[in-house]
DNA sequence: CTGCGACCTCGACCTAACTGGAGGTCAAGC
DNA sequence: GCTTGACCTCCAGTTAGGTCGAGGTCGCAG
């Protein structure tokens, strides 16, 4: 009855999500996001592509690469029914490869704030010159980019 | 007397800091470690290097281009003496853009948790599937880099 | 039916961040 | 003095993540 409301044009979802058209292809390339054709042979999107595309937008602005999204977006809905343990399995990788991230960021921050704090503007006691502190070693959380062994900063 | 024992080979900083010998050498190219050259022309690196590598790698870990790195380090110790201003102005920069991108990362976080946590595996009511509930407004923080503004992922 | 604007594909090009190889030098041990 | 390994420069190539333009089609308004 109603026209499909739901489908978007690629032009509509470069403006409503900020992601020029060209990525848009780009990312429908690399899997991870997909549409369908119109007879015509042009592509419509879901609104749900709008999530997808914010959630790829913020996992790349905090330095995950798209392969690694395409990943965690492939066990979602698109690829039908995942089963819990893949749900499970999947998330927990996420959730440690996020705590790690959160931890490297937030120790950064944190170092500057103390620098920034304790007027050291000698820096001759600062933590950018001043030698073994050793930060904590990285817990138990995924290192897998392997980062800040040596040193404070 | 002693030989001075600060100053470490090529090969030494990039066997202690976990950075290859190829991309010392891009850094220095391109301005985020220095070092002083021996007769032989051989670089010699003082022990702050690996202060500086770690915080370079952590910070591109979490995002961040070797430029901003480049930028932020550019007023420090190397470039003598900067001036109160200078480095409370810089420091206060960096502080809005990492507070911004751990926001956005913790927001990721909780969301995969609060997904898992909720037991949604037909995802009907999941935060993937679920549209509206637009994230707050992404704060006064720097929003450099325009991302999830529409819906929550 | 004719515009024309939004869409299509495909391949070339771009920047960032490196890596690797060729060809040469330096310095310590034999 | 000769070898050997670590170092040097320069430059070409690689991967990720796109952008751009040419040449062609779709679909709606007039």
């Amino acid at each position: 009855m109603s026209k499909l409301p739901e489908m978007l044009t690629i032009g509509q979802v470069a403006e409503r999500s900020g992601v020029p058209h060209t990525a848009l292809r780009f990312y429908e390339d690399r899997g991870l996001i997909s549409s369908v054709r119109t007879t015509g042979n042009q592509r419509r999107y879901a609104r749900s592509v709008l999530r997808r595309l914010a959630f790829i937008r913020t996992a790349q602005r905090v330095g995950l690469s798209l392969e690694d999204v395409r990943d965690a977006l492939a066990t979602l809905p698109d690829s039908r029914t995942p089963t819990k343990t893949d749900w499970a399995k999947l998330s927990r990788e996420w959730q440690s490869e996020l705590d790690a991230r959160i931890d490297a960021l937030t120790r950064l921050r944190d170092r500057l704030t103390g620098c920034i704090g304790c007027g050291c503007l000698s820096l001759r006691s600062c933590f950018l010159q001043n030698s073994d502190d050793a930060m904590a070693p990285l817990g138990p959380g995924a290192p897998r980019l392997k980062a800040a062994t040596e040193g404070g900063i």
